[in-house]
DNA sequence: ATTTGATGCAAACATACGTTTGAACGACAG
DNA sequence: CTGTCGTTCAAACGTATGTTTGCATCAAAT
């Protein structure tokens, strides 16, 4: 891996990410990132096989480090015996919201990108949930522990709840900065961080009438 | 408008928006639609003039009878002299949810290509956003006068959460079944809606730290 | 100086797309 | 019967896509 090859390689892993997030991926071509980081046409499957790894590159790596991270975070919450709800919602929230301003990878490029794949149709989907899937169940029992006297269904629910307010500030935050005229500007992660904290922990703790309706 | 032309228009139109959400609106080729609706090719652009346009009559009818349901039912709680944050949210968050068992038009196919919507990159966003905006402003004031103490922004992210949560809803709501293996299903759109509600109403009456820390 | 191996490049490839065309069909009115 | 109108259809059009090819380039090793 000589100097020259990184840097087209990283040029394209670079303003791929950005292209796929702002017109998705389907609606980018090979064509146009490859022009837009003064590469040639063959450059991608040169350096990565296909299209379709690119993506991979492009969207496991990213992924796969929130994972790592959230599940430290965690672990450290956990041995500082500190096992408040809180504290779990900051350790699950935090290392996703802070993307945005990771300027080292991607930042908020890779944000929206990352919250369109909710709803993306690709087989990649199901390779990113199984990755997910050991995450989940971690934060399924702190949450459990957090709140012993919460129906198993309700948790699951509210965890779902907060998911999805959590991808849709990645995937359409920018909206929200652009109707409120900059009053609500996402891209101060931790003031939204603890927003979306205190709101959420309220939700899960709600007594919940679903059930005794 | 003969019998005939009413089937074929129709066809193109349901299996168009079962395809649209199933892979999404790029992935999906007239090809595919006209074969499996057992039209010919070229039906597309006879009956709709173009896919673009297909893709208009899908999306934007059903979107215009949720908002018109919306304040229908915002209006209908202030006859009643009901004002209640609850009341204000169910007129909000039913009709999008209720969408998935309306198997009139659509159903839960629609409900998905909905909920992709709020991360899609086409400028249709735009004039959803704009068919979006009455909406908005009468719910957000709405809320307002439920939640007279809270202030402003607060609201604002938290209207944001909350429809971050119904959108995950619609566009993931098969995942959380399938996860759940059935335990938790969004088909049942009452008990749905009942614990998004308990849910995100908890979250806006919760105190904020956000602004005191 | 020559060979080697990795990288860049222009050009072509096959395929898929949305759209258009022009003829055929069928019902119904004059 | 004839003509008209709405609809269907097979075929083609032009364009854009992802991928492959064969050669040029260039630095480092032999």
């Amino acid at each position: 891996m000589s100097a020259t090859t990184y840097d087209t390689r990283d040029r394209l892993l670079d303003t791929a990410e950005r292209l796929f997030a702002e017109r998705g991926i389907d609606a980018t071509s090979l064509r146009h990132i490859t022009a837009e980081a003064d590469a040639n046409l063959a450059s991608v499957n040169y350096h990565f096989g296909s299209k379709e790894e690119l993506v991979h590159f492009d969207i496991l790596w990213p992924l796969v480090n929130i994972s790592a991270e959230r599940l430290d975070q965690l672990d450290a919450c956990q041995a500082r015996g500190e096992t408040s709800l809180e504290c779990v919602l900051r350790a699950f929230l935090g290392p996703a919201l802070r993307l945005r301003l990771d300027a080292n990878h991607g930042g908020e490029h890779f944000t929206c990108l990352l919250g369109r794949l909710y709803s993306e149709p690709t087989e990649l989907k199901m390779v990113i949930i199984d990755e997910f899937k050991e995450v989940l169940a971690r934060f399924n029992t702190a949450l459990q522990r957090a709140l012993p006297d919460l129906a198993h269904d309700d948790l699951t629910w509210r965890f779902f709840f907060t998911i999805g307010s959590m991808a849709h500030l990645m995937s359409a935050g920018d909206l929200l900065n652009t109707l409120t005229q900059g009053r609500c500007d996402p891209s101060d992660a931790e003031g939204t961080l603890q927003r979306l904290i205190d709101f959420s922990a309220a939700g899960f703790r709600a007594i919940s009438r679903g059930d005794t309706l």
